[in-house]
DNA sequence: CGTCAATTTGATTAAATTCAATTTTCGTGG
DNA sequence: CCACGAAAATTGAATTTAATCAAATTGACG
């Protein structure tokens, strides 16, 4: 346990960390109440209407989060990265949680909290950029065209996600439409107009994509 | 300034009220920092970009928050009504808030927040429900029909303002259509439509629509 | 009463969905 | 390792929804 606190913290980033504003002090009490999670593709983290007592802090791997109106029409909400912070929520999950791969979390009860005034002022840090991030996305959703919406994507998972030459995209192109309020052809249409442009490489079978030039992909995603 | 503070006290709802979950000893205290503050139609309460210090208690009137692309395409955020908490955002506002009648505010300083862990850990609720509302609506803009976003729109505002027959809509149909991802036409089209069915009344010059049946409304937002 | 802005209504167009068919990928077992 | 079947992704054609363009109506204000 140790050596994961030890590992969220050091994968510290201006977005999201629930340990990166704590001073060592802080974090070795931490320590004690933090527990260990590990998931594997497909399994559940929390369903909608569970309560919730603990916010989780993302390690390794890749999780989304989606809902569903009653007819089964489904949004996915978001995904998230190593350093994210998931279930943030007001006492009971509005969205299930499920690991697209393997997955290590830590687990942080909310209790916790309560005791370290540091902790709770890190977490409304936390839950400010969260809703500044689904603003962002709603302006996506009620005002950009599909083609700007993949690109929007796109680019966001590339930032998130280290600016890396290459994407890892674990998740199926069904996921990314839910996200994106789109039909998986639609999706599939705009990578496949991309790829024709030279805009992304191919992606590979194991979800690996190339993004040999992201500034492009940003003029093509209304002023990201 | 006593008045307003107790005022703002007075409309607590579960909803959002900053001062709503605070014992009088604590009120007490806030009075010391709260700023009173009143806007006309049209004033400008902050605007994207600007720092922020403090967030915003609306005691009386409506308030608008929108996001601009830079090619003038617009986001109409949310619509605020008495008893909100405005202004809530990770150091830099992300958007700009307007009066859309004569509005009265209560201003709390983010310095207060340090001081109080009470205050803050509401200042957390807030955050959190704001976020979940923002989820809610991006599940509207991505997944929903444009008639099913209206009422889905008036069921929602109906139920804010407190489920009275008759409800107050201050704020032009251009200024709907940008909240729910549509034209202002197809907005009036929607309007148009419900009329005819009987589901809302006539929409009066002042602005104010009577709403017979909102259980009605209810079934056609898409299971609201 | 006249002007201007906002809303409403109508006709046409464009974007994304839907339906349908094909290709690719992936897991399983021979 | 390769073949097979199921699931996912891709591509094409038709349809639907909402946007766009345009005109008429309503309402606010001097």
């Amino acid at each position: 346990m140790l050596a994961l606190i030890d590992t969220c913290h050091a994968t510290r980033e201006a977005r999201g960390n629930l340990c990166a504003c704590l001073e060592p002090s802080r974090i070795e009490r931490l320590r004690g109440v933090a527990g260990d999670l590990r998931l594997g593709p497909g399994d559940v983290l929390f369903r909608a209407g569970q309560g919730a007592d603990a916010v989780f802090g993302l390690r390794q791997g890749v999780v989304m989060q989606s809902r569903r109106l009653a007819d089964g029409r489904r949004q996915v909400v978001s995904f998230h990265f190593p350093g994210d912070t998931i279930g943030l929520t007001d006492d009971t999950h509005g969205c299930e949680a499920v690991a697209l791969t393997r997955v290590s979390l830590c687990r942080i009860p909310l209790a916790a909290l309560d005791e370290d005034p540091a902790l709770a002022a890190q977490m409304r840090r936390i839950a400010e950029r969260a809703l500044a991030s689904a603003l962002e996305h709603a302006l996506a959703l009620g005002r950009m065209t599909a083609a700007e919406r993949v690109c929007r994507f796109l680019l966001e998972t590339w930032r998130r996600c280290g600016r890396r030459e290459e994407l890892h995209l674990p998740m199926r192109v069904a996921d990314i439409a839910d996200h994106l309020g789109l039909r998986p052809e639609t999706v599939s249409r705009c990578f496949s107009d991309l790829r024709r442009d030279g805009i992304v490489g191919v992606l590979h079978p194991d979800g690996t994509l190339e993004l040999p030039d992201p500034g492009r992909l940003s003029r093509l995603s209304g002023q990201g």
